[in-house]
Parts: structure tokens; C-alpha cells; sequence
DNA sequence: ACGCTACTTGACCGATCGGTCAGATCCTGC
DNA sequence: GCAGGATCTGACCGATCGGTCAAGTAGCGT
């Protein structure tokens, strides 16, 4: 695995292929989209595609998988980690996640129920339950467990689906984007009783 | 024009048709479901879906039509009210309307931008679009308008795609979770008095 | 009993699906 | 210049897609 400054053909071929598909996978649905749709807006015929990765699954797993082993790292934190500053962490950390992995997060957490048989998107799946069991063994009420759900769904709903239904000269920047991440999410995880934290970082 | 107490079986077909294409379109997403699929599940042939609906566009427009014609008058509603309870009306009448149309709440907003071609689907993001100006017109900040995107797709969200990462034992019932979301999405949708954390427009 | 309509179905259509395979073409080390 | 692997592609495969069509069946008014 060369870490060329120039790339080689094939590495250059695979991102290419792998940043296309995730755009799809993400915008019309893994089963929306074709390989011969991928292979058209790549630039390459369909039979390229498949040389470089053995199937439509693979292919799905090359472009996601990085942003699940993220996933996955954060949560394992939070699950280590004591302190006061738990919560405020993975709040800052899955925002950041959100906002560098949109499609990819988009493909496996709006989608993941329907693809739950393809052994990555299950790994992801897993993920997902297991920090929802670990926010819920803290935190018990039902009404915790719902903000939870919302705040992480509607996170990667505002921006994936959710995007397309703003104006498209006032979409925020991505910074902001992720203060107002931070101070929304914030509100919605923090523990209740506490007074909510009014300074953002 | 029979309105029967006995229905007729052309009405009986078609419902259950409609029925079991929407919970297929909801937890496959429209690409991903066949009229084939459809048929075999409902237990008729694909000639006879076909012969119900002329297409399987015109199915998913049969499948969700009312629900986007209770939206668009719980919309038009909030835009004509005035008085101090709007908001909360507003949400009340929301969470009722994702409780009692969950996949069809799922198909045009989660799967909405994917599938706007669709005159139907079109019609039903023109009207979340002017729910968004709506409120966006009445709350300038981006905070605000986060917090509506947070809250409208995390409650779409939490009542499809994010029900499967609960435990199955432990998915509260429709009227505990009718409540619940009352007060999140009362926290999160209701104006607030304090001031604003630092924004950066 | 008849005819009409509603309904259901299997056979069939062209297009497209994911995937295979046998060459072309290109690049690099010798 | 040549061998050999890497890359790319068109032709092709069986399966399935959405959709058409004609034939058949069931039920009801007359």
C-alpha cells in the first residue's frame, strides 16, 4: 500500500469509484443505485468497477467501512471513558463524525435497517444498538432514550435528507453548521439535571 | 359509489394492496421493493397489482396520498392560526400525524430527495419546504432552524429506521411515545427566552 | 340462462440488473 | 524489445425489473 504523493492508477481508480458510489449509495439508495450508474459518472465502464471491487458489496463496504471503524472508536470512548465530560465529548465527536461522513452515515444509519443483511451494514447496525444500550443503561427514562434518538437521527436527517429542503444560498457553512451542532445536541443529551450548559466550547 | 359496510372486493384488494406496499416501500425504500415482492406478500399476482394500479408509481401515490393531504392541512393551519398556542398545536398535530402514518412519513422524508421526480413526492417536499420557511420566517436564527430540522427528522426517524436498534421488548407503546415526544419536541420546537449562545452569523 | 362487468392470472415483452470472461491496452522491469 | 502483470473494456449470461395483453373466472342484474 503505497503512501505515494503521486498516486497510483489503481488507488487513484478505487477512490474514485469508491467517493462516486457513496454519493449514490447515499442520494438515491443502495438499491437505487446501479453499478452501471456508478461506472457512467466515474468515468469508467461497468466491467472497471467490478475489477476493482468483487461486487456491488464490496463495494458498499470499501466506501463505508472507514467511517464505521470511526464510529466504532468513538463509542468504544465513550464506553471506557469516565467523567464529567462523557457526554459533552461524544456529543463534540459525533458531530464531527456527522459532518466528515455525511453519506456514509446517511447509507448506514437512515438505511441500515433495510440493508441489515449485508454483514457491514450489520456490523454498523451493532454499533448503533450498542450505543443506544449504553445511553440507555445511564439514563433509563424513556424520554432520555427518545432525545437520544432524535438528536442522533435527526443530526443525520438535517444533513442528508434534511438538506435539500433549505434554501439552497441559506445552507450555513460547515462550521457553523457544527457549533449549532454542538449547542442543539448539547441541550438534547446533556443530563437534565444539571442546569443546561449555556457556554459552548 | 358503494359506501358499505361490507366492502366491496375491488375496495378490499386494493387496500390491502396499498397496505403492504407502503410497509414494503417504508423498510425497503421504493427502488428496493418489486410489484413482485408486493404481490407475493399480499398473496395475488403481479398482473393483479397492476390491474389495481396502473403503475407502481401510481401505487406509491395511492399508498400516501392522504397522508400528504393531512399534512398539507396541519400546514396550511399553522400558516393561516395566529395566537400563542400555535406552536404547540403544531406539534401536537404532528406527532399524531408521524404516530398514525409512519412509513408514509418515511417515504417522503427520508427517502423524499431521492424520489423527487415524482409528482406526489414533489407535492409532499413542496410542503415540508414551506413548513421549513415558515418557521424559518418567523425564527432567524440558524440555531432555530436546526433545532426544527433536529426535531422533524429525529421524530421520522426515531418512529421508522431508528425503531430497529431498540430492544423489541422495550419499545414503549404509541401512547407513552406519543407523550414523549410532546415534551421533546415541545423543548425543542417552543420559543425560548434565553438568550442565544454564540452564533456566528 | 344470459350477458356484462369486475377481477385475476400466466405468458410474454424489452430493458436493466449484478456478475463472468476473454481479450485488448498500458506500464514497467529487464 | 520483450515478458508479464495491472488495468480496462465489450460481449455475454441468467435473473429480475416494470409493464402489456388476452384469456379465463366469479358474481350480479335481468
Amino acid at each position: 500500500m503505497p503512501t505515494d504523493a503521486q498516486p497510483t492508477t489503481r488507488v487513484r481508480a478505487a477512490d474514485e469509484l469508491k467517493q462516486v458510489a457513496l454519493d449514490q449509495f447515499a442520494t438515491v439508495g443502495f438499491a437505487g443505485t446501479s453499478l452501471q450508474h456508478i461506472a457512467d459518472h466515474a468515468g469508467y465502464s461497468k466491467s472497471s468497477v467490478l475489477y476493482h471491487f468483487a461486487s456491488k458489496e464490496a463495494l458498499l463496504e470499501a466506501a463505508i467501512e472507514p467511517a464505521i471503524s470511526e464510529f466504532e472508536a468513538v463509542l468504544d470512548d465513550f464506553i471506557a471513558g469516565r467523567g464529567s465530560g462523557r457526554r459533552r465529548t461524544l456529543v463534540a465527536r459525533v458531530v464531527d463524525l456527522l459532518l466528515e461522513n455525511r453519506q456514509a452515515v446517511h447509507v448506514f444509519l437512515i438505511q441500515g435497517p433495510s440493508l441489515a443483511e449485508l454483514p457491514i451494514i450489520a456490523r454498523a447496525n451493532a454499533a448503533v444498538r450498542r450505543l443506544a444500550e449504553a445511553i440507555g443503561d445511564e439514563r433509563e427514562s424513556v424520554v432520555d432514550q427518545v432525545r437520544f434518538g432524535i438528536g442522533l437521527g435527526g443530526a443525520a436527517f438535517l444533513l442528508t435528507a434534511g438538506r435539500s429542503f433549505a434554501d439552497a444560498d441559506a445552507l450555513p457553512a460547515d462550521d457553523e453548521l457544527r457549533d449549532v451542532l454542538h449547542v442543539v445536541l448539547g441541550e438534547l443529551l446533556a443530563p437534565r439535571d444539571r442546569p443546561r450548559p449555556t457556554t459552548t466550547d
